[in-house]
DNA sequence: TCCCCTCTGAAACGTCAATTTCAGCATTGA
DNA sequence: TCAATGCTGAAATTGACGTTTCAGAGGGGA
């Protein structure tokens, strides 16, 4: 593991986007810099991730002006330029909400919170569906299907829920099942009764619990097979997990959703019981009754 | 002008996007490879642009793992990925219908048990929305911000998780927020501070509990404002609310989906939070910090 | 027309990043 | 419990890329 910097920054002072910087100075720019900055702008910013020697290719100029070009930017090298132009990316991509509040503004005519609400959070289960890797639930619902170790659910401050309701279907469907308290799952007699091999499914969303990093770590240390389920930005539970399953939870107000996670758990019961059917089935025959 | 040469694919045989191929693969890859995958797929095309690495620092991995992965992938290189990342990105922005051929990447042939399943739940999100009286919700939105008096909240055997979801998040927003225990929420001592005016929201699907309608009945003596969170199938409960939210849960298969339960919590809770903010935003703030 | 100044690109340079190697380690099966 | 296999990351190696230098081209003024 290398011990990467990440704090300097690549832009210089100002917060400018790179394509704003590049507006400020056109003007001074003299003709194969010119050149460099419309070869940027056409095919923005995909060029500038290329190396110095393709972009002045492309821009029909030579490699000594394309690093003139962004010297004059303001940035001291070209990685520095390129980091720049990611983190720019980043920040864009980051908000998938501009699509959804930004774009329909006036489209959804007088339609109603509530539907629009639904609306977003059906959009969201299509996108986290599409973004989850098939064979990561297939192998929980399989692993779940065993029926043979324990499994420890634990969630965070909100996400406790949804491990209570994971809770609540699983215990019908196989042996073994157990909530951990998450604020408290660090300690001692919590995890003593993880074996190796256990199944451990850890709810971790922003703003991440360093408790659950820590129950985390623990967990791999008893060879607990530990799945992740989170959000977008991905916990740095990640780390220990074997699997992981990002769920799509950003609204740009003031509470993250965790409706796309929620949905996830019910996928993975319906697929779990599906998979143990003829253990499972006996299994809530015998409990229903009780 | 330098001799750079573009004729070279960097894509092998197939034209599949970057992240379809990640799909592909996922299933072989390696513990560590797939820290990789999931580090790109978390940060994604962007760190994909980083270097080696950074790439590497990012996901918790080593270089030479980050490169193993780009291999699988099928490229000849680090350079070569980037490239063909580069590309991709390139023909989405340069065709507005992006959302068109991004969306569906699995074709609709071979959706997988999620997809269908959280496609399935998408529907019932918008059918949902369409069903529940506008007024309700928002009565029921302005009762909750309005903050006077106590909030009780009961669920059933399942929908016990979706209560002690909304107290997590109403505690936040409003004060005198609990949470009733269902099976017992009949006996006198956990009734007895409910007064006149005081909000109940009761949770219950199929199979109805005749606990919660005894609940619900006793609750209706106190003249506490009843609101019932159900499903198609209306509980019994609703002779005794003032509210009933309806909700589609069926699925046709072993359980039925609280998804839509879940989801309106949630809305409930956007919403309450929206039009009690000026007192709500201070009082989130205090909580938070302590 | 000639000179000077600025801009420009080819080639040499040195650095840093991608790649390869190898030893240690965890994981699987007997 | 032990051996074998395959995964993993640290370090060495190689090569590529960004950077610098400098000679010459282009253009404007005297």
């Amino acid at each position: 593991m290398a011990d990467y910097a990440e704090d300097e920054r690549a832009v210089p002072l100002d917060g400018l986007s790179v394509e704003a910087r590049i507006h400020d100075v056109m003007m001074e720019l003299t003709a194969a810099e010119k050149r460099a900055a419309r070869g940027l702008l056409g095919s923005y910013p995909t060029l500038g991730f290329a190396p110095v020697a393709e972009f002045a290719a492309v821009s029909g100029i030579s490699s000594a002006t394309v690093l003139r070009f962004v010297a004059r930017l303001g940035y001291r090298s070209y990685p520095d330029f390129q980091r720049a132009l990611r983190e720019e990316l980043d920040e864009r991509s980051k908000s998938p909400l501009q699509r959804a509040e930004a774009a329909p503004p006036r489209a959804d005519g007088d339609l109603h919170y509530l539907d629009r609400y639904m609306a977003r959070m059906a959009a969201n289960l299509s996108a986290t569906a599409a973004r989850i890797p098939i064979s990561e639930f297939e192998a929980l619902a399989a692993r779940l299907a065993e029926g043979r170790g324990g499994c420890h659910l634990i969630g965070g401050r909100f996400t406790d829920a949804v491990a209570a309701y994971m809770e609540a279907h699983l215990r019908l469907v196989r042996p073994g099942v157990r909530r951990l308290d998450g604020r408290t799952a660090t300690r001692a007699d919590q995890l003593i009764d993880v074996r190796a091999g256990d199944i451990a499914v850890i709810f971790d969303v922003r703003r991440y619990d360093p408790q659950l990093l820590e129950t985390a770590r623990s967990l791999a240390g008893r060879r607990a097979f530990t799945v992740l389920v989170t959000d977008e930005w991905i916990s740095p539970v990640s780390r220990h997990a074997k699997i992981v399953l990002p769920c799509l939870t950003e609204t740009g107000s003031t509470w993250d959703a965790n409706s796309a996670l929620f949905t996830l758990v019910e996928a993975i019961i319906a697929r779990t019981t599906e998979l143990a059917w003829p253990a499972a089935s006996r299994r809530i025959g015998s409990l229903e009754k009780g």
